[in-house]
DNA sequence: AATATAATTTAGTTTCACCTAAAAAAATAT
DNA sequence: ATATTTTTTTAGGTGAAACTAAATTATATT
């Protein structure tokens, strides 16, 4: 099994995360997140396909295989363990670290993230709430969902963000709504869909987009 | 100042590793380093010339600029950080961290590193005994000399390592001569150049070979 | 069903870092 | 001083991963 390149590291990470149930991928879409464009999508399909690792036919869209599945999960694997490294024992700030797990999660060397996952405790969730699969991908469910489909006055823990952006992950640290807080959701405005919140007793007023972007977990 | 290519930066850093006072560093040398063809060498270096990072006139072989050495010794720092990281925080072994360190050391973050650093207590010296530079470029000036030049009944500390290889390193681990052994020079024979050393009251017979390799630093 | 729009693929380029083979210059030996 | 060897450069080419523009196929609208 010879090593993949970045780039092919990058689009197989790419298609596991536009994953959809019963749908292909499609090109567009992936040129998207990547920020390419669709013809060098097109290229690097037929190159992967070749390799068995997606299944591809002309204008039918996307499908990883069980092999290119592995693959993906093993670089999303490298990518949250250190961004969990680098919160954890080098506190950067978890707005900080995206960028540079997109460069760490390319190192090659398995020995390597044996060796980091033991040193940090086999860490189960990342900065940002996401699970870190393990040695055979398996990961843990999390039971979450977004905060704006919550029921009134019930209880929630914050247990990680949707959307991964500086501007957004400064924006929590700023109205300090950080994972692990728990809240109750005490009101919804019919108007502009925000929501009032209690936080030991003080409200906390957060508009649809934050919301939106929340994943949260019932707590008893 | 842009950022350099993975490739820039190894020549920059074989051009360092290269160095030898009042003498141009040739194509060959180069190549040899890099595994690479001397035409392939020419290429970049006109390149690297035309980025200020060394002079270059042709046949004349090149030397770095201040930018260059700068830079150069920035690789160099973060490939020497992160084999620290790896053997005193992941307990790989010294013979296991040069190659892991050749990807590591192209990670762009200035941020990362100077994390790095602070977290590791901001070492001096890396596994292999070579000073780390720190972030103006400093380093401590290692006052070591080889163990084949070394008077006989003399103490000597061994300081560090010129050949770099993992068959070399394994090969002290299992003679159990590691950095910071203390050791007397007890002999030196005509024939075949090898060393008799005593090691707490035992003595032990080292090649030719395995003392032209080591460095070490004289002891009280 | 015919047409318009959108998605996807093909064709032809570009840049980077490498290569081989041949030419040119420098260094060494006779 | 000339000839030989070694080093370095030039010329021409390759593969990976991107790009633009044009062609093709699929989907949506009338
Ligand atoms: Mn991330
Ligand atoms: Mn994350
Ligand atoms: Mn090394
Ligand atoms: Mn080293």
């Amino acid at each position: 099994m010879i090593a993949l390149t970045i780039s092919e590291e990058n689009y197989l990470k790419a298609l596991y995360h536009l994953y959809q149930p019963d749908e292909g991928i499609g090109t567009n879409a992936i040129a998207n997140h990547l920020n390419t464009k669709p013809a060098s999508v097109t290229e690097m399909l037929k190159k992967l396909s070749e390799k068995k690792l997606l299944t591809y036919e002309k204008y039918q869209g996307v499908i990883l295989t069980k092999k290119g599945y592995a693959s993906a999960l093993n670089v999303v694997r490298r990518h949250r363990l250190w961004e969990y490294f680098l919160v954890d024992k080098l506190n950067l700030k978890w707005d900080e670290v995206h960028d540079i797990a997109e460069q760490l999660e390319h190192i090659q060397s398995d020995v390597l993230i044996e060796k980091l996952d033991m040193y940090l405790g086999h860490p189960k969730i990342d900065p940002h709430g996401d699970p870190i699969p393990d040695k055979e991908g398996k990961m843990c469910i999390v039971n979450c969902c977004c905060m704006s489909e919550i029921k009134l006055n019930t209880k929630a823990k914050i247990s990680g963000v949707k959307n991964h952006t500086t501007a957004f992950l400064k924006h929590l640290d700023k109205i300090e709504l950080v994972i692990g807080k728990v809240v109750k959701i005490k009101e919804r405005n019919e108007f502009d869909q925000s929501v009032a919140l209690e936080i030991n007793k003080k409200v906390l007023h957060i508009s649809k987009d934050v919301a939106q972007n929340l994943l949260v977990e019932k707590v008893k």
